[in-house]
RNA sequence: GGGAGCUUAGCUCAGCUGGUUCAGAGCAUCUGCCUUACAAGCAGAGGGUCACUGGUUCGAACCCAGUAGCUCCCA
């Protein structure tokens, strides 16, 4: 391999994608092995990938890929959801610019146009993946309205419904004038808008008028001749059953019983009484409108009050609503507001805030509509949903998710399945010609049920149901569908990896997808989909905003990959994502991400400089024995890390492990000499084996994080000739083998003191070409021989005696227990390095002191476990020893 | 309005069952270095009243109560 001066991924990341897929490694299918499932959030199919995508798709590939290297089969399904407002949507405008219009389509015919669009851009996310390394077995690839799938989603349907847990029924639904569908409560955002209180005079009736003079109070807000209501909704007053006061309200009594016109229209509405008002907001007078809200609509059943409905599902005004026919419910709130003020009949008006429901996919304001919708019916199936969390069959990590969950399953209401839409799967309910319906795989199969009622019905008779599933529910079969569960419940595939292992998400769609997928699993399999719930943050800029197109805050990640390149960006996004947190991001993690790319590519760049010399001998052993023991530790810290599922964690302490403990120190313990010259550096065979098995078994613990990297530096030359199929991407984790903490702990202590002495160094301004000479006096155990040969070359010391008297006139310092000290060529500053000592001696008197107040504090002694008073005891006999060291430095010093 | 969570160094975060020489990491900052792997680097250093107030305890970043600020979910 020639060597670069810096690693360039982008050769190295096409190169290896394609011969990974070439050799298979990402295909799975089922053998003796233990699987390990992942299956893929899928991907809106209108979508292009997004920062969110990359942090998730991240993190399943780290575990996919560590799962693969722990020789279990690894499975990753990926796949993309139909999205059925989104595409639908976007299918409209496209037609739009062809200056086609939806309306003169017919379904058949959208449908196609629709499938066109799917197949031009639907793969196009798919595509970014595998940019970022996306080990998926994409032979498996599932969209949500391929025929099977579909197949699976009317199979659960008429199931559902033969056990009688989908229903129709007329219900206050969200409906999105825009999309012109009813959206499920889930999809409703909630935003604070500022808007207007409008306040408006309703007359009184002229029988009324004469009896209320006798009671009437002087409120202005309700005379003999009106009273006031306030509303944000103007343009609904001709949809108006009633206006409702509470019975407790002393202003009112003498409307009791009463009716009133609403203005413009002069419709005589009747005043009803119901504690539900509050009465000190607005008015204390409330505008009853069941057929456009939710509350009222309630509170019109209690009183048995008429609906009027006045909006077209476009939202605009119906001839219902007598004036204002046609206009849009926005243009129809200006327009009556100066209806009203011409008429005399608003009162006032006021700047208001309040919350308004918009379409999570639409954007426009939801409109509360009465409709004949089709229900899944929730409390049946939340229970056992919830049950699998509780019991801890499936996880949710972090744990702090529980409760949400929880609450959200305890509280659920009806959802809403039905879309009036045409992309998607069509509700399998035929309607028969007396208005009743059946449900029923196909169209053949309803007709048979159907004779048994009326023998006369054909196929000619039976209407099917207009509308599609909602989208979430397909995917909530996602976990099963995909390996082709609903409609063969008993095949190999489905039992071999079913339930997967993690499932990584966002909290957002807990309750949309998490929780069916929950409930479909239990009912289809009685088993949990999945074991592992991680739950990523929200990816925000370093401002804390959410990333969006709009504020254009959010970076292309295909951009960031060709910055950073792929391993850098991957490495960027999980050093910043502890589980459950939003992360803020920001791009100099890539830029980390890379430069820690860079400097393994040259850690490998030093060792393929080095050539053996059999004539040398190992002269690193203990370095090597280190090392080895610091590696195995590492491992053992990330293999927990993994387990509680701490990846930013395993992945620092992957970066520490490279970096520092072998870049930075084991290296340079090793590193031979510079010999002018010649063309490579000689080393001994066994120090130049040891370095590559350590390099080879880092670039397997690198690899789930960095795939690219690690495969290029693979086949290096370096390792010797390589099968086809010999690839980290398929190597086995090394075991974890002995670690020797007395070993780290005393290169620790040798670490402490070529620290110190290069500290001396450059706080003397002296050069680090200058050896100096150091000298020990220990009181600890600790075999300095055996260090004396790191200490002088990583330190630059010219001679390392140990000594049983404090050596005058040097600089000294304290490692560990044991007192070193530099003698130096220029003069010290007595002063300076008393005041130095003087403060350490300070410290170490009160840290002494706090020790001794805890060992003769009875309480202390009676209460502490036995091992925190052994701990305590050391920590005096430490300070006593240091504390020792340093009064003897000071009376050094002193003569 | 109801519920949940968060607040530790300039930034992003660890800190497990209250007890290690426990106040930590990475980045950023500062100082000195173009030292034949790497300036995308090397060597070293500084930096925190653990939001605030009280309580429990021999001992509190950690447990409890209250306060403030922030975030999310539901209505």
């Amino acid at each position: 391999m020639t060597i670069a001066k810096t690693y360039s991924p982008k050769e190295a990341e096409d190169k290896w994608y394609n011969y990974w897929l070439q050799h298979n490694f990402f295909r799975s299918v089922p053998d003796e092995r233990e699987p390990y499932t992942i299956v893929i959030p899928p991907p809106n199919v209108t979508g292009v990938l997004h920062m969110g995508h990359m942090l998730n798709n991240t993190i399943q590939d780290v575990l996919i890929r560590r799962a693969r290297m722990k020789g279990k089969n690894a499975c990753w399904v990926p796949g993309t959801d139909h999205a059925s407002i989104a595409t639908e949507a976007k299918v409209v405008a496209m037609l739009k610019e062809r200056g086609i219009n939806k309306k003169d389509l017919t379904r058949e015919e959208f449908l196609k146009y629709a499938w066109e669009w799917k197949e031009k851009y639907g793969g196009i996310i798919l595509e970014q993946l595998k940019k970022l390394g996306a080990s998926c077995d994409w032979e498996r690839t599932k969209f949500t309205m391929d025929d099977d799938m579909s197949e699976a989603v009317i199979d659960y349907f008429v199931r559902l419904h033969k056990k009688g847990l989908i229903y129709r029924g007329v219900r206050m639904i969200n409906w999105d004038p825009q999309g012109k569908t009813a959206v499920s409560d889930e999809e409703v955002i909630r935003k604070e808008v500022n808007q207007k209180l409008y306040y408006i005079r309703y007359a009184l009736s002229p029988e009324s008028k004469a009896e209320s003079l006798k009671s009437a109070s002087d409120s202005e807000l309700a005379t003999s001749d009106f009273i006031t209501i306030a509303t944000t909704r103007p343009e609904t007053i001709m949809a108006d059953a009633a206006i409702c006061i509470n019975p407790n309200d002393e202003r009112y009594l003498h409307l009791h019983g009463k009716s009133v016109f609403i203005p413009l229209i002069n419709r005589e509405i009747p005043v009803i009484l119901d504690e539900y008002v509050t009465m000190d907001f607005g008015t204390g007078c409330l505008k009853v409108t069941p057929a456009h809200d939710l509350n009222d609509y309630a509170l019109g059943q209690k009183h048995n009050l008429q609906i009027i409905d006045i909006l077209n599902d476009d939202g605009t005004l119906n001839e219902k609503a007598q004036i204002l026919v046609g206009e849009d419910r926005f243009a129809a709130r200006k327009k009556i507001a100066v209806l009203l003020e011409e008429a005399g009949s608003l009162a006032k008006s006021e700047d208001y805030t309040s919350q308004i429901g918009v379409s999570e996919r639409t954007g426009a304001a939801i409109e509360p509509k009465l409709s004949m919708q089709w229900f899944c019916k929730m409390k049946e199936m939340a229970q056992p949903a919830l049950d699998y969390v509780l019991e801890g069959d499936v996880k949710l990590i972090p744990d702090k998710f529980i409760n949400t969950y929880r609450h959200w399953m305890e509280n659920v209401r009806d959802w809403n399945i039905s879309r009036q839409l045409w992309w998607g799967q069509r509700i399998p309910a035929y309607y028969l010609p007396n208005g009743e319906f059946v449900v029923a795989k196909t169209i053949e199969e309803a007709l048979e049920e159907a004779k048994q009622t009326n023998p006369q019905l054909t196929l000619a008779d039976l209407r099917q149901e207009e509308d599609v599933l909602d989208t979430w529910f397909s995917s909530g079969l996602w976990p099963i569908s995909v390996f082709d569960g609903v409609r063969n419940p008993d095949n190999a595939e489905i039992n071999y990896y079913y339930p997967t292992n993690d499932l990584v998400t966002a909290p957002e769609i807990l309750f949309f997808w998490v929780a069916r997928m929950i409930m479909s699993g239990h009912e289809l399999r009685n088993q949990k989909p999945f074991t592992n719930v991680y739950l990523t943050g929200i990816v925000r800029d370093k401002l804390g905003r959410k990333m969006s197109k709009q504020l254009g805050n959010s970076p292309d990640p295909i951009e960031l990959m060709g910055k950073y390149g792929a391993d850098g960006v991957r490495v960027g996004m999980l050093m910043c994502s502890p589980a459950g947190n939003d992360l803020m991001f920001d791009e100099s993690y890539c830029e980390q991400g890379r430069n820690f790319a860079n400097k393994i590519w040259n850690a490998f760049k030093l060792i393929q400089g080095w050539a053996v010399d059999s004539s040398l001998t190992n002269n690193n052993k203990i370095a090597i024995e280190w090392f080895d023991s610091r590696f195995n530790q590492a491992m053992a810290q990330i293999e927990e890390d993994f387990k509680q599922y701490r990846l930013s964690e395993a992945l620092m302490a992957t970066y520490k492990l490279v970096w520092d403990d072998f870049c930075a120190w084991y290296l340079e313990m090793v590193k031979p000499v510079y010999q002018a010259g010649a063309e490579k550096q000689s080393i001994d065979a066994e120090t130049y084996a040891a370095t590559i098995g350590f390099f080879q078994n880092i670039l397997k613990a690198l690899h789930p994080f960095m795939p690219f990297l690690t495969e290029e530096l693979w086949h290096d030359e370096l390792f010797g000739e390589r099968e086809a199929l010999d690839c980290v991407i398929v190597a086995q984790l090394p075991q974890i083998g002995e670690i020797s903490t007395q070993l780290i702990a005393e290169i620790e202590i040798a670490q402490q003191v070529v620290a110190q002495v290069r500290n001396i160094r450059n706080s003397k301004q002296l050069s680090p070409k200058e050896a100096l000479p150091l000298a020990v006096k220990a009181n600890s155990g600790v075999d300095y021989i055996k260090y004396q040969p790191i200490i002088k070359h990583l330190g630059n010391i010219s001679d390392f005696n140990i000594v049983n008297e404090a050596v005058a006139g040097a600089v000294s310092f304290i490692a560990g227990t044991d007192e070193f000290y530099v003698t130096l060529n220029i003069e010290i500053d007595v002063v300076a390095e008393t005041e130095r000592l003087q403060k350490e001696k300070t410290y170490l008197e009160g840290f002494l002191r706090a020790v001794n107040g805890k060992l003769g504090n009875e309480k202390f002694m009676a209460n502490a476990k036995p091992e925190i008073v052994e701990n305590e005891l050391k920590k005096k006999a430490d300070a006593e020893s240091k504390l020792n060291t340093v009064e003897e430095a000071l009376r050094n010093l002193a003569c």
